[in-house]
DNA sequence: TAGATTGTTAATCGATTAACAATC
DNA sequence: TAGATTGTTAATCGATTAACAATC
């Protein structure tokens, strides 16, 4: 059970737990590696390697026990660590995090926002109080923070970064148009870039098109 | 340069094109695999295979001009194919596409948004309009969308994918809980999930923090 | 020309798929 | 027990890396 994870596996391990909520929902028991790979479009064997990687969560003639099997992907991806969140920058996207984010469900709680508008300073969103950016030292310093979600303009991420690794904030979740490597000195990055992916979708449309004016 | 490329290169085309943006801005004129390699963390064997896929645009002894490869990635991408996108809700994630999305930059222009909200519905965010999500076939049938970004919601989310791929809407880019096939239909789909890219960040965190306490 | 770096082929590596014995 | 399905090994496939001749 323990080397190195290739990411691969890693990165299919939030969308298996995805789709076992959705099983559990749904009000199923048990789930055969056959009938998950065909809701998820992925092949049974596929499946099988990926959850070896982490031991035997099975049984043979029977299948996999749903909600079992959900709690342990959960668990692997760390989600019952009790880690602290900020949000840096508390405009439309802080916004969007800070109101309708579900931190609590994935083991993280939302403990404060930073942002320099006077406007939104000393203001609570969803009990989320606002802080003064000019406060994140002295904030850190008191608190324990586990990852920095940066909602703020890319111009400004640069210096936050420095700061926040500064201040030993061990996780960057980086929504800017910056990118920061994976490991970032003593940090860990995840970046989200929504560009990137609408700019896939666009190449998808232009491929379906190549294919029906093909057609035609 | 016209048989499949995987899936995997067209991921990374996004990315190219934001580094070479940079190194553009940066005032670099030419670039080698190389160099771009070391700045981007490949190999640059393997930016040349990449490139490959599409014809050669280096020269030999010289490298890659950076403006002519950005500008051919992007072509690539379809960024000049002028399309046109709708947001569907208009909250806290809605108005942050709305207001902070360089959709001009990508080749889309944001037309409107629909929202539930009466509140909401009549108003403009930055020279949008916001309709009633019941006047979304009346808009449809009168203005051609290639995207419909999906940012309200999951609960609501399904009706509206069927509305829009029955009023031929091509793309859809989903922000909600829900994930739908990649090829929905006629249409084609790229799902954003928060939360995956988070729980991969607790898992990096957790590794880390084994590492520290493993030699520690 | 000599040096640099591409485009491209060949080699390697890793990830996915197939197969099947183990076993519930 | 017979049937189903896992865990796991072996085979295949695809992606990445290395190597090098072509050439700017």
């Amino acid at each position: 059970m323990k080397y190195k994870i290739s990411n691969n596996v890693i990165r299919r391990l939030p969308r298996y737990i995805r789709f076992l909520e959705l099983l559990e929902a749904s009000g199923a028991v048990r789930v055969s590696s056959k009938e998950l790979g065909e809701l998820m479009g992925l092949t049974a064997s596929q499946i099988r390697q990926d959850f070896n990687c982490f031991g035997g969560f099975g049984q043979q003639g029977y299948g996999y026990n749903v909600q079992q099997l959900s709690e342990a992907m959960s668990e692997i991806m760390g989600i019952s660590h009790e880690r602290k969140a900020i949000v840096i920058g508390a405009g439309n996207l802080g916004k969007a995090l800070i109101a309708n984010f579900k931190f609590k469900k994935y083991g993280y709680t939302l403990t404060a926002a930073f942002d320099v508008c006077p406007e939104l300073v000393g203001k609570k969103f969803s009990r989320t109080p606002v802080y003064h950016i000019d406060k994140l030292e002295e904030y850190l310093m008191k608190n324990k923070v586990d990852v920095a979600a940066l909602t703020l303009p890319g111009e400004t991420a640069s210096g936050v970064v420095t700061r926040l690794i500064n201040s030993g904030v061990p996780g960057i979740w980086n929504f800017t148009r910056l990118e920061f490597p994976a490991t970032f000195g003593p940090a860990r990055v995840e970046n989200v870039h929504f560009a990137d992916s609408l700019l896939v979708l666009s190449y998808a449309l232009k491929e379906k098109e190549k294919e029906e004016g093909g057609e035609a």
